[in-house]
DNA sequence: ATGGCTACCTATGGTAGA
């Protein structure tokens, strides 16, 4: 089962980029970020003529997560439960079911979380960005415990917006202050994976130069001034499954490109 | 270099992203 997350910044701008792309790369699954579109707004024949299911949790303009799938999808949920006040749209689960077992699927975009916003205490300041992203992580950890327990195979796998190491970014002196890359952001990042997760790309790959996203400024993608912040966790028991993990970074070197690629993982299932 | 782009919106420049 070939299981694959790509923030597309926007369905309607990138739809036929998505659709080349699933054409070559044919994942079973597709978890998708940044839709920026309503359910309604979300062109899924597109997709469904490609044969897969659509799964889709957007909002007006930001945001906006959706699952794509060619094997049968179960029990979807949508938003991160936690904060009932919290409208954006961030947060999709579903079952899916292959030839040999089922995975839980856990599609996310993780707030930003910039500009930081820290009072003279160092404490995130309340209502900002940044108290936004740290305070959506623990509602996280809180799901990732629930689904821990359950001891099944399940992926959280999306744009963390995290940059977890130094190697991780081309320049990471540039990132120093950012909420990508601060010391807490990175602390709460490693909460979730210590509670007993894999991180899969750094399960198969190590050293510096792998990147994710490359900003539209500056010619990042030139220069290749790079970050790695598109993420698959694995619980202990999906980590068992896994076989290769792999970055499509050609893509980013279209005409027209999301800022992001896809990061992809094959499960033994 | 707190942004050199890009996408969205009932817009014609502001907001958000990372």
């Amino acid at each position: 089962m070939k299981i694959a997350t790509f923030n597309i910044n926007g369905i309607k701008a990138r739809h036929q980029a998505l659709v080349d792309w699933l054409k070559e790369a044919e994942p079973d699954v597709a978890l998708l970020q940044e839709i920026k579109s309503v359910d309604e707004g979300f062109p899924r024949e597109l997709f469904e003529e490609l044969g897969y299911s659509v799964e889709t949790h957007g909002q007006k303009s930001f945001n906006g997560v959706a699952i794509l799938s060619k094997l049968p999808l179960e029990d979807v949920t949508r938003g991160l439960p936690g904060d009932e006040s919290d409208e954006q749209a961030r947060w999709i689960e579903a079952t899916v079911v292959g030839d040999k077992g089922a995975v839980r699927l856990c599609g996310l975009y993780l707030p930003n979380g910039n500009p930081v916003e820290l009072d003279d205490a160092g404490q995130p300041v309340e209502g900002g960005k940044y108290a936004y992203k740290l305070s959506w992580m623990e509602r996280m950890k809180a799901r990732a415990e629930e689904l821990l327990a359950l001891e099944e195979p399940f992926v959280m796998a999306g744009d963390y917006n995290i940059i977890p190491q130094d190697e991780d970014a081309a320049k990471p002196e540039a990132w120093r202050g950012d909420a990508l890359a601060l010391p807490q952001s990175r602390e709460a990042f490693r909460r979730i994976l210590n509670l007993g997760f894999t991180e899969a790309f750094r399960a198969r790959v190590q050293g510096p130069g792998h990147y994710s996203f490359w900003d539209y400024q500056a010619g990042a993608w030139q220069k290749n001034n790079g970050i790695r912040i598109d993420h698959l966790l694995l619980s202990p028991q999906a980590a068992d499954l896994l076989r290769e993990v792999g970055i499509d970074k050609e893509i980013r070197g279209r005409d027209k490109p999301s800022d992001h690629v896809p990061v992809w993982i094959t499960l033994d299932l």
